[in-house]
DNA sequence: TCATTAAATTGTT
DNA sequence: AACAATTTAATGA
């Protein structure tokens, strides 16, 4: 298994097309934005690699460029328990590199991904410079914190298609993942690795919402057509 | 560009 | 978990 150091030593600077995937840059002044594009490095992970894992103390602030990538926690029974996917465009460790404490959470990749990193002191130097940060970052975590309240309850359901509908809504949440649009590329294996679930119930409960017309099953993903019925609807 | 083949993904048992 | 059907991606003429 790599570690996050290993994994930042194959990295290089960001292409055009990938830093416009990252949705911060465009609140940032020129001179700032000039600064943090040349901080910002890529690197790629394979299925399963860790980014960061809990106990870690925080080198960088990351993002999804391209891929999914799962935040999970392991709780005293050694169980696993998912908090949320990350799709491009989606950042993560703020909460950790704002304290620089350690990390209390797993990001693994669930496949290929292209994985951006701002070095911590370039994160805290845009935090005393640009009022469009801050603001990203406020908005993100008091996104954050009403997800992992609402994982809380997503893992303490039962009934496996209103689990499936809101973890996919959490995915979609245009707030976290602005950078995404309405179809997002998912196969359903990785769905079940992100929900916990089987292949064939993921599988099942796709249909159902789709019954619903709260989604429609495209051959490698799916298109949300109606975000508001997968986050309230009772399926 | 098109046809053929391989690989990936889905649907079903 | 295994299988068949379907879709996409890759290859080469």
């Amino acid at each position: 298994m790599k570690s996050d150091a290993s994994l930042f030593q194959r990295r290089r600077p960001l292409t055009p097309a990938e830093l416009d995937v990252i949705p911060w840059l465009k609140l940032l002044s020129l001179d700032e934005r000039e600064r943090a594009i040349e901080d910002l490095q890529v690197t790629e992970a394979q299925p399963g690699d860790y980014l960061c894992r809990t106990g870690r103390p925080v080198t960088y602030w990351f993002g999804a460029v391209d891929g999914l990538l799962k935040m999970s926690a392991d709780n005293a029974d050694g169980q696993t328990m998912t908090f949320t996917g990350i799709p491009p465009g989606g950042w993560f460790g703020e909460g950790t590199a704002l304290k620089r404490e350690i990390y209390r959470y797993n990001i693994q990749a669930l496949r290929k991904s292209l994985v951006a990193g701002l070095h911590v002191d370039t994160f805290h130097w845009l935090l005393d410079h640009s009022i469009g940060f801050n603001r990203f970052v406020m908005n993100q975590l008091n996104e954050r914190l009403g997800q992992f309240i609402a994982a809380r309850e997503i893992d303490r359901m039962t009934n496996p298609n209103i689990r499936v509908a809101r973890s996919l809504a959490a995915l979609f949440n245009p707030v976290l993942y602005p950078g995404l649009g309405v179809v997002l590329r998912i196969t359903q294996q990785e769905l079940a690795y992100l929900v916990g679930l089987s292949r064939q119930r993921v599988n099942e409960a796709l249909n159902t919402l789709a019954a619903h017309n709260a989604i429609r099953v495209e051959y490698g993903g799916l298109r949300v057509t109606d975000l508001q019925a997968l986050r309230s609807h009772h399926f």
